[in-house]
DNA sequence: TATTTAATTGTAAAAAAAACACTTAAAATA
DNA sequence: TATTTTAAGTGTTTTTTTTACAATTAAATA
């Protein structure tokens, strides 16, 4: 036996909503598809699965060639499979997420890859059913982030504690005391004062902080713990 | 233009995970394979993905064809897309999860369609991948669970505080306090004590609970709630 | 020097979680 | 019928965590 001759084969893509924040805003990076059908509109980084890659291997393949980006933060989203959600020929489309520092890469993106950042709130309409993918990934992340300290992902090795604030009230949607989350985020050990100041945000300056990566690893899974006896489950 | 015409085309399976609890352990159900490769060797339940269907209704009807199930808790989990991982041809898979009230499929599953039950503990070898699905599918129901209220799709309508306490114990691989469990249970507002007692576990009996389907509903987002004002995030 | 702006810091009250053990219902048995 | 056995059911105290709340300070600018 060589082959399940009887089946049909459909053609399988990847989508990559790429997520970063400037300090002010969750953002999203859009694209101009290069090709038919919506050619020239608004996506996502897009393409299609090759013969011989992994699904892991065509999402990073995809965003480096769509981005440049490469050794990001990128997690397997979801499945879309809808028969008629391409117009041209049924595709299924693997999502995949990705949080980015977005000034690592941004003039670099901008310049080589004719990408752009769009405010999450004033992103323009993407096509086929890739605004449900990215409505899906917002509750992803919040779910996640809730658990797990993937929002450093989305800032720079060195940042401030009103920045990192400032993430977690956009992901959330919310306000947060700034004594009470300085306590809890410093107390997670997963923080290291540095003897620097940012002075862009403010006259006084705020000092920069950086991630304990020998800690973010160990408790990356137990970052806000909820779970009884964390430690007797495999997680 | 009609197609995509340079792309390559690939089998869609969809694998379903199916547990169940008896009240004492949790269980997979797992099938004989029907046809080659691996022909008689145990298997999820499986299938293609027909052209016209959608991801969600290949996983149902599958579910339907091989077990009988129906309208039970199913939900996606990952898809795999190793190039190798069927050896026959490549096949990417979408996995599903589900949870079942073993008992109300139990004489139906294994007369009419040879699928059984096995003890997660001790289930035998499984085809290609599939381990690697069993592992994900755990490790999602535990992250799932210690947020919503799915576990009580495992249980029949009515169920027993010991029950249920077992079924966390199980899940989370833990032991709890029974007064604590109970307290927190019960605080939830989603339990209705009846006036009748399950008398098959001891000699006292223990008194049947039921799900009140309202608070059910209204409540699944955020059953145990951690995340910070959960009424301001659109979850 | 005064003003402005945002960063930094602590404590008390409230809520939630954890620790802890005896009583009771009902069947089985002596 | 009395005793034993088994698991169900239940409350309080302590500890921990979370929340609420505002004055002070560093540094630039006027």
């Amino acid at each position: 036996m060589q082959k399940y001759s009887k089946q049909t084969r459909l053609l399988l893509a990847v989508d990559c909503i790429i997520f970063g924040f400037d300090g002010e805003t969750l953002k999203l990076l859009l694209i101009k598809r290069g090709f038919q059908p919506e050619k020239n509109n608004w996506s996502l980084m897009g393409g299609f699965v090759q013969p011989d890659e992994s699904l892991d291997q065509a999402s990073n393949r995809i965003l480096k060639q769509l981005t440049g980006l490469e050794g990001v933060y990128l997690e397997q989203l979801h499945t879309f499979g809808n028969p008629l959600r391409d117009p041209i020929e049924r595709t299924i489309s693997v999502a995949y997420f990705a949080l980015v520092d977005i000034h690592k890469y941004e003039k670099q993106i901008s310049a080589d890859y004719h990408a752009e950042w769009f405010s999450l709130k004033r992103a323009p309409k993407i096509i086929f059913d890739q605004q449900e993918m990215v409505e899906l990934a917002k509750q992803r992340i919040r779910y996640k982030a809730a658990l797990h300290p993937i929002l450093f992902e989305l800032l720079p090795g060195k940042f401030t504690l009103p920045q990192l604030q400032n993430l977690y009230e956009c992901v959330f949607n919310t306000t947060i005391d700034k004594r009470n989350f300085s306590k809890r985020v410093l107390a997670t050990g997963l923080l290291i004062k540095l003897n620097e100041k940012d002075k862009a945000g403010s006259k006084r300056g705020a000092y920069y902080y950086q991630l304990n990566m020998q800690n973010y690893y160990a408790k990356f899974q137990a970052f806000m713990n909820f779970i009884p006896n964390p430690d007797s489950i495999g997680l």
